[in-house]
DNA sequence: CGATATCCTGACGTTTACGTAAAGTTGCAG
DNA sequence: CTGCAACTTTACGTAAACGTCAGGATATCG
């Protein structure tokens, strides 16, 4: 199945991702400038970036974080540390022969993905909370207009 | 207990106010100036703003949506469209000695609670997923340390 | 190889959501 | 009444997150 090889490697331009994404080439340029996003691989000077389509969900993961949480762009690439470190891991990951290496590789994604989740916990908790509120403010207004009713 | 009551209907300064809320004066007038706040009542050119304890719980409950929706201060201000209505209607409220007044009134401030609980339902259930997804991952990064264990 | 679409790198512009400073006013304490 | 803190308006400043435009390079298709 040569044609899904082709079509999932296939290197896209920046204009394709942005589609693909549903943002600008501005913004992932931007990402990239302030360190959010990492360098799209070694590339020289003038050359036009080329991404994959992990980059394209690695991308598609961000500006979701970025909608949901209401985090900076600086305070998101803390968040997301590892992410530019992950890509390294992957490669990493090939070499790593030992277990060790490769368990110390893996803990350090638990911890990442478990910072991530604490986060979105926090944020659905308040939504939660600021539901309830919501749904009982709604109930009193029914009762009330049960009332003017009788 | 008319310390109580002097003490509910005290009216407050807008530095106490920006105290109470945990927020800044220049936020308060921003949004006074934007239309997101109506303007503490009628005022001469000048003279001092006064807030009641009900503009703090709403300028409270202002910051919450601000922080927990990530809605631009134009769109807060649609959404709590009403809430400058509100204020008005609430005044209208013991005028109103018709029941289809008052039906009116609490229909329209149902017909509002029902959008930002939409909203906020929306929000959570967009989270939910993004929960769902990282506990997904997590578990996954478990079992594949556990197979390295074993 | 040439045309044309897309990309590149600056660099300056724009909007949002306030911060901050100046110059004068208001309001309560004494 | 007087003084001082907190307030008023006005206006310019700023950081974040991009938009936009110019001038030139690159890549792909025929």
């Amino acid at each position: 199945m040569s044609t899904i090889d082709a079509d999932t490697e296939r290197s896209l331009r920046i204009g394709e991702v942005a589609e693909l994404v549903g943002t600008t080439t501005r913004t992932i340029r931007y990402y990239e400038e302030i360190g959010l996003l990492p360098g799209s691989g070694e590339r020289e000077q003038g050359k036009h970036r080329c991404y994959t389509q992990a980059d394209v969900e690695r991308m598609r993961e961000i500006v979701r974080l970025r909608d949901l949480l209401g985090l900076s762009l600086e305070q998101l690439s803390q968040l997301l540390e590892a992410e530019s470190a992950r890509a390294e891991l992957r490669r990493e990951w090939k070499l790593a022969e030992s277990g060790v290496q490769r368990r110390r590789i893996l803990d350090e994604a638990l911890e990442h993905v478990g910072t991530q989740l604490e986060l979105v916990r926090g944020r659905r908790a308040q939504l939660e909370q600021l539901e309830g509120e919501l749904e009982a403010k709604r109930q009193s207004l029914h009762e009330r207009l049960a009332e003017l009713t009788a």
